[in-house]
DNA sequence: ATGTGACCCTGGATGC
DNA sequence: TGCATCCAGGGTCACA
């Protein structure tokens, strides 16, 4: 479920409401994640400044550190009455109350446990798993130019080079396939190959398809923000993910590849 | 150095 | 109905 525009929907669900807040405890039930959830004592006692986020990390930042907070494939943050219930809530920080709001608990849940939750000391940006990731579409750090730079001499296709997230930040593999379509490009295209021209619409369309479907999002997120608020509200319209054989808007007729393990769709008539 | 596939884990959909 | 199989929005690692 967690793309960039998910995961910048739940980041804006939850951050006014964490803001200022301080952690009065954390509660770990399951630790088991990508990587160990590790002892969050340190934060006890301790106020969030904000939550942003970098590709498709949260960083909920605090005066000396961060928590660091990844959605992998099946994760959400949503706020409860409740502690951490199993058999998927991990992870719990009960927010003291304030003069305005309420004490209540910033639920991490997460049935694949695919993602993680850790507290850093110091820099988050200079964490080795955000170090090397590239710049954020929606950023102006990101152009056809700059994708173009970074293409040069790769030869993988431009689908998976897309997804690396060396290249740019948070395409994941849904607004890969959309954002091509959107540009008119093969995915099989050689990445290394793709002149400056198409690198433009590709950028282009990277930033046009994440923000439509961000906008999409936005309308939902406080349905999303509450505690059995999961799914079915980011109900974008797919052009052409998980259309296989189903008809493109311009007549054709859309396939279904793998790509570096993972499904690509396209459509063979309207992307040369 | 770079690219691909196996793998981590659970759950839902599909097929027999 | 019950069971097996496949597939899934991510990222890391071993290996070619």
């Amino acid at each position: 479920m967690p793309e960039l525009p998910e995961v910048e929907t739940v980041r804006r669900g939850i951050a006014p409401h964490l803001r200022g807040r301080t952690i009065a405890k954390a509660t770990v039930r399951e630790g088991r994640l990508r990587r160990p959830v590790g002892s969050l004592r340190q934060i006890e006692g301790k106020t969030a400044l904000r939550a942003r986020r970098r590709g498709k990390y949260i960083l909920v930042d605090f005066d000396d550190g961060a928590l660091i907070v990844h959605l992998g494939m099946s994760g959400t943050l949503y706020f409860s009455e409740k502690p951490p219930q199993p058999p998927h809530e991990h992870v719990g920080l009960l927010l003291k109350a304030d003069a305005r709001r309420g004490a209540r608990f910033l639920i991490y849940r997460d049935p694949r446990r695919f993602g993680c939750f850790f507290w850093c000391a110091g820099d988050p940006d200079s964490h080795p798993l955000l170090r090397e990731i590239g710049p954020e579409p929606l950023s102006r750090q990101f152009s056809g130019g700059i994708l173009h730079a970074a293409l040069v001499g790769r030869q993988s296709a431009i689908k998976p080079a897309l997804m690396d997230s060396r290249i740019v930040a948070g395409v994941g593999n849904i607004y890969a396939s959309e954002s091509l379509h959107l540009a008119g490009v093969r995915p099989q295209t050689l990445a290394g190959r793709l002149s400056p021209q198409r690198a433009d619409a590709v950028a282009d369309a990277v930033r046009r398809t994440l923000r439509s479907a961000i906008d999409a999002g936005g309308s939902t997120i406080r349905d999303y923000a509450r505690p059995q608020g999961d799914p079915g509200m980011f109900q974008m319209q797919w052009r052409v993910y998980g259309r296989e054989k189903l008809s493109c808007s311009c007549g054709g007729t859309i396939k279904r590849i793998v790509q570096a393990g993972r499904a690509t769709y396209y459509c063979p008539r309207c992307q040369t």
